[in-house]
DNA sequence: GGTTGCGCTACGAAAACAGTAGCGATAGGA
DNA sequence: TCCTATCGCTACTGTTTTCGTAGCGCAACC
């Protein structure tokens, strides 16, 4: 799938959970993925930005309409991480 | 959530995905992943043999039990993914 | 004994990322 | 008007990760 070159990268989809119920401003979305580099941080945005997963408006970068489709999908993922990082401790 | 950590890589997501419904040599693996390097592509096993996602078996890599049920996750994501990536050309 | 395929390692070169400082723009208050 | 604060973002150096390639040790087969 071509969503993995996109996704399969360090930091994107973080950056895409974090978005996932508030809009964030740069340095708000830099502080919650652990202080990334802005260098990286604005690479990403780049591409989800190009992607038209990501947008940046008056309150920050928040989700598009298909962003949040996305996001939609990585609920039920993020159901199944929770009870299987709970089993493997 | 913890899996981005494990997931979050570059090839990880990928491993998983060209196993999804096939076991796999190391070296048919490789060419499957674009033949990306074996060093790297022994790390991303050992993680993913230590995350308990996938075996090595007589058949050669394959999705373990967890492994299956997380690939059945992925592929709604995927259906997503195939709309997404029509939609955007 | 030679060939084939296996999982995997070693190592130098290239690319990605981290860490930190700071720019230009905008807005608000003294 | 100047000071301060915050915004998105760039620049630059050093470390870490990944790539690319060669090849090892092992087993099976002929």
């Amino acid at each position: 799938m071509q969503l993995l070159d996109l996704v399969g990268r360090r930091w994107t989809l973080r950056i895409l959970w974090e978005l996932r119920d508030a809009s964030l401003s740069f340095r708000a979305l830099r502080e919650r993925c652990d202080d990334l580099s802005p260098s990286v941080l604005n690479a990403r945005l780049a591409e989800l930005r190009d992607a038209g997963l990501v947008e940046l408006g008056d309150e920050g970068y928040a989700l598009s309409a298909e962003g949040r489709a996305l996001g939609q999908h990585l609920l039920p993922l993020d159901a199944w991480a929770r009870r299987w990082a709970a089993r493997r401790r």
